[in-house]
Formats: structure tokens, sequence, C-alpha cells
DNA sequence: GTGGTCTAGACCACT
DNA sequence: GTGGTCTAGACCACA
């Protein structure tokens, strides 16, 4: 964790906590953040990236209800164990998947490339469902 | 165009214009709307879906920013041709795929099943940048 | 909802963002709150109740969240339609109800006395699924 | 009280020292923990469940001020015996009571099925007040 | 020392 | 004019 970069852009249209959010679940997706691994307090990320502690609080209540994280009185968040495809959820990725290739194919990726793109992602690093830790 | 058929959900967190616009460039990339072809006038479509003309405006006006249309004081609004790749706009692909990825592996989603989900996606519509015109 | 009485109690444990969730969820299952019916803004009803938009915007997230309401970008927040018995809630409702009929035995009220209370309550209001309005 | 099995959940919202408070309620009503039944103390329970003897004593007190246990300094804590329905008890029930009954209600969930949850639960255990010692 | 709650007040996005 | 975001700073509950 402690190697861990988060980025944000305080001119961007989406609010803070969502960076904040998003860069958090690449962070676990890509492994460099792993199974029961201790985030930050609250307070601390709020100093690290010079924002509210509210704002950091908020990007961990959505994280916790999401099921990315769990929030134990004792030990702060943890990053909770990988959950099995819901229906609801993949209906979910489904509908953002659409739009994301109706953009590529207009702006001239096709199929092939798209693919490639993703079978790049994918190698890039270690994603936790391909390398099953538990 | 007169065919195409847009939902939005009015007690979505997502604006309506950028549902309006999201919805207008899956209707590009799917082969609804072919290039060239002209799009309601702001007006009627903002009386078609019973919003604010203000709201159509800034929809057109974002998906011209982006090129996906052109928007001509004397033919109205018309689709754009497909772009050719590039480097910025793959760029923001590849930031919005990487955070797919990661939801979707988080969540239990792996390479494979991944994988089979665009292909799916890819099938089932005749996407512009693989067959031109439809 | 004009004559709709929310009664806070500061001195309380249980937060004010709580006390006014449980509040309009009594008022919608009483009837006092009917399908798409308006609530107030969160301006006023902070106003209303002297405490602090935020808290209200709280409880009006959760109560979203929950389903009990849903918030529309032009109109405000109104009383969205009852569901349908998810299994996930009645798990919970068995579990609240398990130990609220522990204490109530306890105490000495025994089994058809609690039913009794709660044949009262479901009486003396008219509650949603029992007189079905859509 | 040797085999009696109480399951804490650290990641849950509620403190601990409610659940263990609940837990132990539960026990007694359903007729796990006897009249006069020794509890067992405070520090034993602690180590037993791994968390802070504080945390247990806060339960203990909680209970014995709702008058589900009496402490006394030579014989630790031991279950009260049955009370009857205190009218400020009956009210704080009903209270309960009608914030169950409205989430069930604008659930879906209408009077018949509530009572025969209710009476399942009933007959699932032999509560104190039906059936005096077990 | 941790997260949770609450406040007052400011500014922005949406329609 | 609506809800949403963000801040700074205070206080509390929990373990």
């Amino acid at each position: 964790m402690d190697n861990m970069i988060i980025t944000l852009d305080f001119k961007s249209d989406t609010p803070i906590y969502v960076q904040l959010r998003n860069e958090i679940v690449i962070g676990i997706g890509s492994g460099e953040l792993a199974d029961g691994e201790k985030l930050p307090t609250v307070r601390q990320m709020a100093e690290d990236l010079g924002i509210n502690a509210m704002t950091v609080n908020k990007a961990y209540a959505i994280l916790k209800n999401e099921g990315f994280i769990s929030i134990d009185r004792r030990h702060g968040a943890t990053v909770a164990p990988i959950g099995n495809g819901q229906p609801e959820f993949k209906e979910k990725l489904e509908n953002e998947l659409r739009l994301v290739i109706s953009e590529a194919s207009v702006k001239g990726i096709g199929r092939e490339e798209f693919m490639q793109m993703c079978a790049g992602i994918f190698s890039s690093v270690s994603f936790k469902s391909t390398s099953i830790t538990e």
C-alpha cells in the first residue's frame, strides 16, 4: 500500500470522492491492494491528498457499500475478498461496455483492436480473479 | 433515425444531457444512425422527450466537441464520419477500460468471461468500424 | 404531507439522520405519504426541523438507496411505489423480529399479547400493502 | 450456558456491545439461558469472544439497566426473572414495532405474511413467557 | 486513535 | 431553485 499512488484532478468534473473511489477500485483490481490489506485512515488519506476528511469518508462509505472494502471498528478499512459475479452487477457492466464499445467503434477502433487493448490491460497487471488467492 | 428509440431515466443519477449523449453515441456506434444522417432539431428532440431545449442543446454541443456530430447552421446536426483512433482518445479509452476491468475482476468476472461479454456485444450489433455502412 | 409531523430527539443516541429516515419510513408505511407525493426540499426540511441541510441530505440519500424514495433532478424527492418482498429484506426483517420478540417475551409479553399489539398497529392506519393503490 | 453460542460480526455497523447485548437477550428469550443462571464473568466472556473486557462490561451494564440480568458482587451476573409488561416498555416496544411494520408494508409484506412470520418465530423456539422453564 | 456525526457556509451542476 | 459537493473545525462513540 505504501507505494500506491493516487492521482486526483481537481479541475475535473467528476467529484473528488468518485475519483478516489475509482482509483482505489483500480488499486484493488490490479492487485496493488491485496485482500485484507489495510487502507490508510480517513484522516491520513485526507492529509496525504490535501482534501477534507469527509470527502475521503464518503469515498470509503461508497466502497464499503459496494462491497469492495469492509470497515472494522477496530482496525479501520481493509480490502474485502473478491465477490462472485452477481447478475445485477453483470447487467450494469454490460451497459457500461456497450457504451464504451460504441465510442471506440465510432472513433475507428474495431473489434480486433479493442480486444487487443483489453488483453493488454489484463496482461499488464495481475488481476485478482485470475490469480486465485483464497 | 425516425425509428430510433431514446430512453431516459429521470430518476437516474446521471444527468439527462449525459444520458442523451450516451444514447446517441450508442445509436451511431450500432449503425442505427448512419454517416451524414440528420438528427432532429434541438426543439424537436426536446419536445419528443419532454425535456428542456437547453438540455438537448448541451448534449449536442458535447457530441460536436467530441467529434461525433457536426453542426451546420443550415443543415442542423448531422452524424460525422468515423474517426481514426486518435492517440488522445485511445488514452481516454484505456483509462475507462482499466476501471471497468478492475471492477469486473474484483467482482469475480475473470479475463475469459469478460472477453466473451465483449464479443457478445460486438456480435449483437453491426458496429460501424467493422461494417462501414450497413 | 403538509400535516405530517416529524419529531426528533436531539438527546437520543440514534443519529438525527437515522431518526429522520425512520420517521419518513413510518410516514410512508402509514399512508400519510402517498405514492409519488413530494417531500419537502432538503433546505426546507432542514429549516423546519432546525437542523443542517447536509443532515437531511444524508437521510434522503439513505432512503433513496433503500428504495423508499426516488430523487428526481427536476422535481426533488418523491415517494417511490411499494416494492415486492425481496428475500434479502425478509431475512433482515426476520432477524429484527427475532430480537423484538425475545425482548417482549422476557418482559412478560407473550405470544397472544404480542400478536394483538401488531394487529392494533395494522388496524390503526391504512398500511400501503393492504390497500393496493397501483 | 456452556453451550450457548454468541456470534459477533466485527464488520457490522452495530457496535460490538450492542450485538453482545442482543445475543444475550435472544438467549434469555429463547430459554437457552434460564432464570437465575449464571453468566460468564466479564473477563471470561471477553477472552472467549476475543474482545475487550470494557466492551463486555458495557453490555452487562446495559442489560442490568434494562432489567434483563442482575449483577451481584459475590455471584457475578445472573439472569433476572421475567418481568411483567411495564407500560413504559410497552410504549418502547410499540414504537419499534411501528417502524418494523412500516418497513415491511412498504417493501410489500402485508399483514397476513407479517403475522405468519411472527408466528413462525414464536413456534421455532420456546419463549420464556409461554413455557416458563424449558 | 479510529470512524461517525453535525454544523455553517460556500460554490457548483442541473433543469 | 433544486440537489450535490466540498471545506474547516468541533464533538462524540467505539474499542
